[in-house]
DNA sequence: TAAAAAATATGAGATATATCATAACATATT
DNA sequence: AATATGTTATGATATATCTCATATTTTTTA
């Protein structure tokens, strides 16, 4: 659903300086004249697979999920992302078509600027583009962290890891309500829902966490981040 | 080892159009004023892990690894770079020290340039800074995508994957010297070294590979290509 | 609101991979 | 050249994870 940009103010907007610091004021006002204000329901897809980019996104509400479909139809989840984060700058400058879909797990709100647009001002103005770089830079080098750690883990230390990026990076609450499905937590760290479910199952006999259908409460904070880091 | 630049004739270097053909004769200068090249026997090491990020890096020959150790000095590989690759542009703009080691796979030559006069460069031509977007923006791709496809595959489909980048990508021939020990394919698949072993005694048994010791052939080029997409 | 579909839960058995052990061979070191 | 160290090789066993099956609960759809 679109929403007419007269609605949000964002002259005022948090963004501004956090994503357009670099920009004066002519330059803001053509990304902001080329923008657009979407609203996505939990479920819907933003962008899939294989489609043209000729936007650059960025989240202001909500909570996605980047993810590949294979040829058997399985999902990988690539990277859960929140508000603040550019959720395409990893395809926009090295691909003309979504190497990955985006879909919205809760109600989401998404800034979407005319890629042509964007690129111009990054040309034109160095200030912008290395600030671009800087960015691009940490998106990438926390994606590849991540997957690193994780395939040295094994399931339990995989299963912890999610737990504590939701408990601390996402809803910073020790009790929160899960936002994906176990089947889903299995395609963001390649594993079986089964194996996932039955983990879940385990830290709650171990008194590491509680489990009320989609709310969990993390009860020992402590054994949880050992499992992380050990195993 | 230093090699002083007068040596090398930078101006005619295949690099200069493929690196920085954004620059003019000044910027350019700058920047070879600010090089010098080192030339790496096999086995050392270029950066460690932990290292003050203070050059910007790429290969003019040769074969690198890039590395991660964790906590029980068990490495892990993040790639294998070759000539034309920016061995460090992965950390340059997001960190201030490396977060991985770089070591020498066969004899190499690199050029080292001043990061501070780079990162100069960078800031004061956009049309530069743009083509460095586009190229960190590939490598990160590329890295993310080769972990991805990785997860999928079991241990059949990763070797396959790997034979088939020595065969296809590095060295272009059917035959060649593998430049890595089993272990450190194991390293670059997450799998143990035993079965990196027992998996190519089975592409061999099965007619899919010739060894040699070091000397690997690709004998059926077709069925290594099939458990690569599908195993 | 009922019916259908998806998610959670758990067990048993199958399979992939890791671990440990041992040996032959190759490479590096003295 | 002799010795030590690392690499390749293979087998036996242990372990982690997957697959298949079935039941219950929750969510979605008609």
């Amino acid at each position: 659903m679109k929403i007419s940009k007269d609605i949000l103010n964002c002259k005022h907007c948090v963004y501004r300086s956090l994503l357009f610091g670099q920009l004066d004021d002519k330059e803001y006002e053509s990304i902001n004249h080329a923008r657009t204000e979407y609203v996505f329901k939990r479920g819907e897809v933003i962008k899939a697979e294989g489609e043209n980019i000729n936007s650059f996104l960025y989240m202001r509400k909500g909570l996605v999920k980047l993810y590949k479909t294979n040829k058997i139809g399985k999902d990988q989840i690539l990277s859960i992302n929140k508000p603040g984060d550019f959720i395409n700058l990893l395809n926009i400058f090295s691909n003309s078509n979504y190497k990955y879909s985006i879909a919205a797990l809760e109600e989401t709100l998404v800034c979407d600027v005319k890629l042509n647009v964007f690129i111009e001002v990054v040309r034109n103005n160095s200030d912008f583009a290395f600030s671009v770089l800087n960015r691009i830079s940490k998106i990438s080098d926390e994606t590849i962290e991540r997957r690193f750690a994780l395939a040295q883990k094994q399931i339990k230390g995989r299963v912890a890891n999610i737990l504590l990026f939701f408990a601390e990076e996402v809803y910073r609450d020790n009790k929160f309500r899960m936002p994906i499905t176990r089947r889903e937590v299995g395609e963001l760290v390649s594993m079986t829902t089964e194996n996932i479910i039955r983990t879940f199952s385990e830290f709650r006999k171990d008194g590491i966490i509680a489990l009320d259908g989609k709310i969990i409460t993390i009860l020992d904070l402590k054994r949880l981040k050992n499992i992380n880091k050990t195993g």
